[in-house]
DNA sequence: ACATTCGTCTACCATTTGGTAGAGACGTAT
DNA sequence: ATACGTCTCTACCAAATGGTAGACGAATGT
């Protein structure tokens, strides 16, 4: 894998684990195992690096959530059972992707904005489908818009914060990981059905 | 107000809202208004004040749960709203509150491990609790520890992610506070109805 | 053969970080 | 009065941080 490459894939990961400002050029550039300059000719600044992180997990999971939504079948909660089932994967081989995302709330504001309009087309896309299914009757009616937030918040807080589910004596196995998918598919499935 | 917790009130804030290691030392005293020596003397280190930080807002949530548990009727479900509504309320007067405890899954095992001692009892009658409703019929049949996991994760992923409610145009004003305060409950409602 | 570009490196640098040492101000008890 | 404990300060320090300057080797085009 050419160099640029494996420094975006090292930073996603310890971006995503540990935080941008935990995160030093020094710690990836040793993950990568090449000197911090060589970040830094990639990369001018450590700015450029994160922003050049953001967009490309958000080009990873948009890529899957437009793969999941066009195989899906037409029924709305199937739909949404086949976004989550498809995001769920990459959340858990590298479960820095959807911690990043939740990095950028503590961003200065700029670096968020960029990652806020790529997202946009596809959020705006989602809440006009729960609209329409609200309006036709096949989901619960509510604000679709906060809906589309709370379901996001369940997704990503869940697959994102290992101790919230350690201290209620979950493993992370991968029967574990199976039952927890499925407790989650239920849980939203409920939550949306009319 | 004393100046211990001062120093305590202003690194709740810093350290929810940016994170711990984007915060440092200096810029709490700052924000005091005392010289950084004060916090050292308060706090032999940064890894004491994180702990203390920690404790203290543990202590907060819980005391006003448990006061928000005792208060409310048998319904389960009015019972689960009524705890939820306890919680909404600090975290609205102070963001940081409950983006602090999500810190702990990024701090090194260490520090977490105090936080999750001393929530155990909180979660093992969460837990209890749902277990014995469910099994009364009362609530949807599910695996209780995992449904616990899912509404923290709801309601931590709420409100803490202003970021994720801006992008579905949502407002932080009074009113837009009460209407996301009543879809999360009719959300949570529906998801753990029978 | 030679200049140029590309990718990586070593050697520094200014700033910021968490932390130490110790002195001075203030009250209180002896 | 004096000794002592409490609280805050100024003056430093060693390590780590993001970033600059520039050299070296290997391709590549002319």
């Amino acid at each position: 894998m050419p160099t640029r490459d494996r420094i975006l894939d090292a930073a996603t990961d310890l971006f995503g684990r540990r935080g941008v400002d935990a995160v030093s050029l020094d710690m990836i550039a040793a993950e990568v195992g090449v000197a911090k300059q060589t970040l830094l000719y990639w990369f001018p600044s450590k700015d450029d690096l994160v922003r050049a992180v953001l967009v490309s997990a958000a080009h990873e999971l948009s890529v899957v959530i437009e793969a999941a939504v066009r195989a899906a079948t037409d029924d709305p909660l199937d739909r949404i059972e086949a976004v989550i089932r498809a995001v769920f994967r990459p959340a858990v081989r590298r479960p820095a992707l959807l911690g990043l995302i939740r990095e950028v709330s503590r961003l200065p504001a700029a670096a968020g904005e960029r990652l806020t309009a790529d997202l946009a087309p596809l959020v705006e896309r989602a809440v006009a489908f729960l609209q329409h299914e609200m309006d036709a009757g096949r989901l619960r009616q509510a604000d679709p818009r906060l809906v589309a937030s709370l379901c996001y918040a369940t997704v990503t807080g869940i697959a994102t914060e290992p101790e919230a589910l350690r201290v209620v004596g979950w493993e992370p196995s991968a029967a574990g990981l199976r039952r927890l998918r499925n407790e989650l598919l239920a849980f939203l499935r409920a939550a949306l059905a009319p």
